[in-house]
DNA sequence: CATTTTTGTTAAGTAAGTTTACCATATCAC
DNA sequence: GTGATATGGTAAACTTACTTAACAAAAATG
């Protein structure tokens, strides 16, 4: 391994550690702004149905990558808890749809704001960078997805 | 938001993308060449292991960031499984020290194998990298570590 | 020596899934 | 139209990977 290797790889362990890091932020549960503190899958969903509203479970499971009987459990847990409603498609009389109540509004919004907080600091503390290092980090961060997509099988 | 904040929110999205991928990917389990699968949290375990061979059960804990009763109950799994051995201390009575078997050394060498794979992967793409861009990403990663390091309290 | 700290374990509970099995509704094939 | 198949949803039981709480043994501290 040449030197410019050893700094590539001094950089590429800080970005693992970074994801990591990131990692365990999403692991805890917030207040975000409910009064009640909500769980990483359970804001996820609320936050996956507040994005796609009327998606029915099994979409639902799909645009989350879990089992229909997963989203099935967490949306009955989410619905007497007053985050989300189910109700009946007009159009068939098999599909559950799923629309935010106003507390789940409140709780999307708040993990929005949460989540675009952090973003703008970081958007703050990237600004001035050239237009050139932009693009050399966008191919970066495209070489990579490709192997991790291939690693992924 | 000026045009050079849209390009950032960008990459800035594409980031998050390849790290969600990244958790994706260390959500399964996998045969690290024992012929039996290995859960993220046990192949983990025998990493940290590896890694500091002879560590007791307290900071074998403190290590991965879990109390001493998980790793207290996935060391024990471990050792039926054939991948570790509690031995005691020879200069107290009540540590538990911890190494791996030929087995668990298995794991953690096609477990190293298949890390470096991807690393090597990453290098390779890498490779070329001026000087100056390395410096500046490692730049970025440094603030947007700070900022995470904040959130975590 | 008495107290406190450290180390390790077990038991019970929780979060977020999985697999399996099942039922109701829709859609196709013919 | 009817029988087979696909789609949508749920419940039950199980699993992984933790947590908290209670505890016992050993070591360190005063």
């Amino acid at each position: 391994m040449n030197d410019g290797q050893k700094n590539i790889a001094l950089v590429m362990g800080q970005f693992f550690r970074v994801v990591n890091k990131i990692r365990e932020l999403e692991k805890r549960a917030y207040d975000f702004g409910v009064g009640e503190l909500l769980f990483p899958s359970e804001i996820h969903t609320i936050q996956a149905i507040g994005n796609n509203s009327c998606i029915n479970v099994s979409s639902l499971a799909r645009e989350m990558g879990v089992t229909k009987a997963a989203a099935s459990q967490m949306v009955s847990k989410l619905a007497t808890r007053g985050f989300l409603q189910k109700v009946k498609s007009l159009e068939n009389d098999k599909e559950v749809l799923l629309v935010l109540t106003a507390r789940g509004k409140l709780a999307f919004e708040g993990h929005e704001k949460f989540h675009t907080a952090l973003y703008e600091d970081f958007i703050k503390e990237m600004d001035g960078i050239p237009e050139a290092g932009l693009r050399m980090i966008h191919g970066i961060l495209e070489k990579i997805e490709y192997h991790v997509d291939r690693y992924r099988e």
